[in-house]
DNA sequence: ATCGGAGGTCTCATATTGAGACCAATACAC
DNA sequence: GTGTATTGGTCTCAATATGAGACCTCCGAT
């Protein structure tokens, strides 16, 4: 329970959300996803081509990569430009949207990394308890 | 790119992190899997039973918030206990841990009710171009 | 007697993902 | 000029993950 019992989950409860129609869900499906949150870290460094988020990334399929990328375009999250060089060159790269998303991103990814000692030692524990 | 060029993914790549070898991946592929936030996010309201979970959550399976319960135990972010009732009850609830990780997860949360309604005129507007 | 709820597990059908071939146009090495 | 590589994808097929729902034991209430 957080401070003084002001959750998310009443929050939504309040605000007459259910799970069939949570806008939030909808675009946490999307941002908390396995590979978006890779790419945007990849993003976040500077505007990428496709092979070299395809060069950065080696363990994601080509075919994830483009589904990932066109999910993040429509939700106007990453901007896509094409270059008439031959052969044609694509540029992805964050919007204004797509940075303000990069803050709270950083603090997921923080925790992850300040906590991954502790995690890490119960997962041993877990295992060795069976 | 985030303030002067400082960005995750260049501090990954100073501490060496490669895709196979790369802590906080590991890491964010639970904290950041669709189910496990919706868990996490009933969770932060009080401690709950696998079958209030169930409810609250009704569109999860028993069988992936059965894993989904699992994985985060062994990450040590919620605790189970059993009480000895008839029938037995099994009661989750954050531990410190856990709680640690819903305030950055509150970040993105919130990142997405702030922005939902750009993130929908972005959808529109991508769908209607074609 | 039977119905229900507790907290799961098990099986089988379906959805999602990954691996890798393939594409057209061109540039560069030879 | 022939062969090879790069560009940004798409397509197919196999592997994997997920969902739907039957099933389990133990009890208390009807």
């Amino acid at each position: 329970m957080r401070d003084s019992g002001s959750s998310i989950r009443d929050a939504w409860e309040a605000a007459g959300y259910t799970p069939d129609n949570c806008p939030v869900r909808s675009i946490l499906d999307h941002v908390a996803a396995k590979w978006t949150v890779l790419v945007l870290i990849e993003l976040d460094a500077g505007p990428r081509r496709f092979s070299a988020l395809a060069r950065a990334l080696p363990d994601i399929s080509k075919r994830m990569l483009t589904q990932t990328l066109r999910e993040l375009q429509r939700d106007g999250i990453i901007s896509r430009q094409v270059f008439d060089t031959k052969p044609p060159s694509v540029e992805y790269a964050l919007t204004a949207l797509g940075q303000s998303l990069t803050e709270p991103l950083f603090g997921l990814v923080t925790w992850a990394e300040l906590n991954r000692e502790p995690i890490f030692a119960a997962q041993a524990a877990y295992d060795a308890a069976g």
